[in-house]
Parts: C-alpha cells; sequence; structure tokens
DNA sequence: ATTAAACTGAACCATATGGTTCAGTATGAG
DNA sequence: CTCATACTGAACCATATGGTTCAGTTTAAT
C-alpha cells in the first residue's frame, strides 16, 4: 500500500477547507490571475488574499510566479493527486464496510416486506 | 452542475486535515470501535479522542451511538460523497487545463528539437 | 450496596487561522 | 523624474483548534 505524506496531507486538507480559497481555485481553473485579480473578484484586501494564496502554495495546489510588479497565479500539478489517491483509498474502505451493511439493509427490507404482507 | 454545500464542505476537509483523525477513519475502516478503544490506540486523553470523534461526526464522517455506558463509533455514509464529488468535479477543471498545457509542453519540446538542431 | 469503567462537560492553555491596517519596496507608465 | 500600481511584511485582533486536567454522571460487575 502506498505511503502517504502526513504532513502534505495536512496541508492540502487545510487549505481546501475554506470556501475563500476553494472560489479561488474553481476561479483558476477558469483563467490565471493576480493577487489583485482575485482580491477584487472576493472582495478582500490584498493582504488578506495573499495569505490564502500562500497556503495553497504551500500545500502545492496553485503555483505563482512574480513577473514585473505582478504575481501571476495558476493550478499547481502536484498537490491535488496525494488527496484525490487518499480519497480513492478511503473509498475502498468505506466500500468494503457498505457491501456488508447493504446485505443488511437488504435483509431488512425483505423482513419489512413479510411484515407488511402480514399486517395487511 | 451540482451546487455544493459549502459549509459541509469546510467541516469535511477540517475534519480530514488532521492526521489523527485520518487514523481514526482508518482505524473504523478495520472495525468499529469504541472512544476508548480509539484513545488507547492513538495515546490520548478520552476527552480529547471524544473531540476527534465529535469533529468526525460534525462532517458525517463517522456515526455514533451510546450503547450502555459504552460509544461505539462506525463509519458513516453521508460525510464522504460530497467531497468525493468536490474533488472529481475539480480534477476536471483541472484537466482541463492541462490539457491545454500539455500541448504547449509538447509545442515547446518541438521547438527545443529544431533550437537544438540549429545550434548544433 | 460498592466500586470500577466509560463517558461527558467545563475550564484552561498554547498555538494557529482568517482577517484587518499601515508602512514600506519595486516596477511600469507618462 | 514622478507618480500610481502591485505587491509585501509587520503588527494586531478575534476566534478556532488540539490538547490537557478535574470533577461529575451513568451503567456494569461483584
Amino acid at each position: 500500500m502506498v505511503q502517504f505524506n502526513q504532513a502534505h496531507l495536512d496541508a492540502s486538507f487545510a487549505a481546501l477547507s475554506d470556501v475563500t480559497r476553494r472560489g479561488v481555485l474553481e476561479q483558476l481553473g477558469r483563467a490565471d490571475a493576480s493577487i489583485t485579480d482575485l482580491a477584487d473578484r472576493f472582495e478582500m484586501s490584498l493582504t488578506g488574499m495573499k495569505k490564502h494564496v500562500g497556503v495553497l502554495e504551500q500545500a502545492g495546489l496553485v503555483i505563482t510566479e512574480k513577473v514585473g510588479r505582478v504575481r501571476n497565479c495558476k493550478l499547481g500539478v502536484r498537490g491535488l493527486q496525494e488527496v484525490a489517491a487518499w480519497i480513492e483509498r478511503y473509498h475502498q474502505l468505506w466500500d468494503a464496510r457498505f457491501c456488508a451493511l447493504d446485505q443488511i439493509v437488504e435483509e431488512l427490507k425483505r423482513k419489512e416486506k413479510i411484515d407488511g404482507r402480514k399486517k395487511k
């Protein structure tokens, strides 16, 4: 089984746990943007937006590059892969458990049907 | 496009951003457990573990039920689905952009090859 | 009836987070 | 050269987070 970089997972999930930052990612999904663009879009101070971008960059979810006096922000490659991998693996655990659960549910439904008939 | 419950996404991602809580989920993937079980496993006070479980439960990632004096914890259904859906949709944005990027990269490689030949 | 186990809630603590303002620095335009 | 733009860093603030201890309460076992 793959070994995950827990610190990186911490940073990535934390970065994703804020509605503004998810918004920024969505925005960058449409087009690259400067800090000013993003600050305007989300009605926030430049400094505030800079911090959000910093968090996203730390998590590898965006990449930025300073060109002249403007910092260009774009989606990063590195970030989401491990997160998606973790979710995926976790989903498997989940399914394994719910397979069992599904059977129980089916069993219950079958019984209900019978009970229903009896009550009629 | 699906509209996401942002508050719930906040809670879920935040819940997942802690290594102990991810560990708890993994543990519950193997078997249901009591608060005491989990506290022992992660070498933490009962109260501390209770808080973690509370966070996970709030996010719908676990379900608990008090049976006698012990609280039984198990994986929840409700939680991961929206998270997985968000990641999935986001992945699509990503791919769309990287498709374009790939083309650019290919283009650059092609040019480099030519330049390389010229320099020789 | 006693006692131990398992949890729960309140209070506390240190640090992190999400925001702000203010005072810079660096760069592009005229 | 001058000035506005775009960012950056420091300091601050309120609230949240991850943990603890201590003092209950409820339930199970003897």
